[in-house]
DNA sequence: TTTTAATAAAGAAATATTTCCTTATTAAAA
DNA sequence: TTTTAATAAGGAAATATTTCTTTATTAAAA
């Protein structure tokens, strides 16, 4: 939440945050190309972002830029990754192993990014059999003696939303820290636990409202 | 976008129409319980998000409740319905059938949610001998074609990060008027084509970022 | 019937976030 | 070398969003 600049602290806005694996993202797709800065305005071009509003995403984290030339292209992408923490490797567990599950599971990228899926549950006997990326898989039962012998920080759940409740409850009492939502419904938990919640249907709901109103946005810009 | 009060016309805050669904889902698990209301408190408790908050989001789509009782669950449900277009069903186009567009693909709610997979795109013929929900599945080379066969309102982009552009163009030069991005790389676009960027590693950047700050949000109770 | 307490509604205030404006810097062009 | 134009930075302003406060309503309790 914090950066320092000078010595006052300064509030890094969540939409930042949200921001930043995009411009990590890009910035990988322009790495070795021919040049080594690029300027606010050329990741803009590309974003749709607005031009301050990128320099000031970066001063959140401390970037400064060189006038008329822009960022280090390679440096801005360590500075990333490091606040993004995705040096650190967190483990996590995921529960459901349907076909959302499954895809999160092949997903390497998070590997890149900090987290390490290292073991998956399910209630259905039959999809414990399924050997994806040779994950150990076990029954829901065993996620209480599983947690015991290794300490994980995120749980993912990947069930049905009427199941994802109970699911978030188990992991709460099991001591997660944090939980990450891909069922459609909100879930209730004590302050100290992180909740993020990826609504997929959300974001359809925001796709079908916009093709209904046919409108700009209000802020024209804004890509989260 | 707008919705009428009296004769103004009020501006809906885009984070008031991603939290639509949310109150959705919420409420089909309620509905068929004992009651036959639910307040904004009662809601509030379930989904972390402040009472008048919820309040003011249903009073954008013009939804009353009565005092001491609250809102009535199914007609409530009717209305989110109306307002999110669940029954104007949108067709769609998916590319890139990869781990990911597949669990798109086998996801049925998407038909209550009013958006209709009707074909799927890949660049490697491999995957077009699977069957998935016997879905018709084509060589990317053909998407044009198609598409002029059959116009579509949405496409979903599913490919590798390094392609989405390319084929975001592909959809945009043969009238796709909403692309649905799932790769990590923000979308170049003009203006009247709209933009939904899921970005999956955007949840997993602010879960990370939580973990490592370990601070409290600045509001408490924001879900999305 | 009267009182109490829970609730919705509407507007005000507080807070958060984006965009604008002005200045300073500097690479490239003249 | 001097000028020009592109850019970053920082603060101000504008805009958006959430939360608070007050008031009115009404179901339930007394
Ligand atoms: N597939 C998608 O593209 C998609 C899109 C939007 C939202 N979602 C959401 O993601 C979640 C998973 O979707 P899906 O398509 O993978 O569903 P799915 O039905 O394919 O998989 C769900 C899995 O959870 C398991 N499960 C159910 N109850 C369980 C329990 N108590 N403990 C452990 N495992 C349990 C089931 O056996 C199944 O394997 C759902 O909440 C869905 O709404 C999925
Ligand atoms: N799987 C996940 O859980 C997950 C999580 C976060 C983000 N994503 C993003 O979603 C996208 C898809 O991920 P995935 O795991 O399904 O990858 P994947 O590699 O399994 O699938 C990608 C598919 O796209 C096809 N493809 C490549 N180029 C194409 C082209 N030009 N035209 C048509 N098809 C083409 C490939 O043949 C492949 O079938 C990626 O951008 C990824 O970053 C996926």
């Amino acid at each position: 939440m914090t950066g320092e600049k000078n010595n006052k602290t300064t509030i890094i806005p969540i939409p930042t945050i949200r921001r930043l694996p995009l411009y990590h993202s890009f910035l990988l797709t322009v790495r070795d190309k021919e040049n080594i800065h690029i300027s606010a305005p050329g990741i803009a071009k590309e974003l749709h972002i607005h031009p301050t509003q990128i320099i000031k995403d970066f001063s959140y984290i401390n970037v400064k830029g060189r006038t008329k030339v822009g960022y280090e292209i390679k440096g801005l992408i360590k500075i990333l990754e490091d606040f993004l923490g995705y040096h650190i490797l967190r483990k996590a567990f995921i529960v459901g192993i349907g076909n959302l599950g499954i895809a999160l599971i092949k997903y390497h990228e998070f590997n890149n990014e900090g987290m390490e899926i290292i073991a998956g549950f399910d209630i259905d006997s039959d999809k414990l059999e399924t050997n994806i990326n040779n994950l150990e898989l076990f029954h829901i039962n065993n996620f209480k003696e599983r947690i015991n012998k290794t300490p994980i920080d995120i749980g993912i759940i990947a069930v049905p939303a009427c199941q994802a409740q109970e699911i978030a409850d188990l992991m709460i009492k099991n001591g997660v820290k944090a939980i990450w939502n891909f069922s459609a419904t909100p879930l209730s938990a004590p302050d100290n636990i992180i909740i993020e919640n990826t609504s997929i249907d959300s974001s359809l709901a925001m796709i079908k409202w916009k093709l209904h109103e046919n409108k700009p946005l209000i802020y024209k810009n804004r890509v989260l």
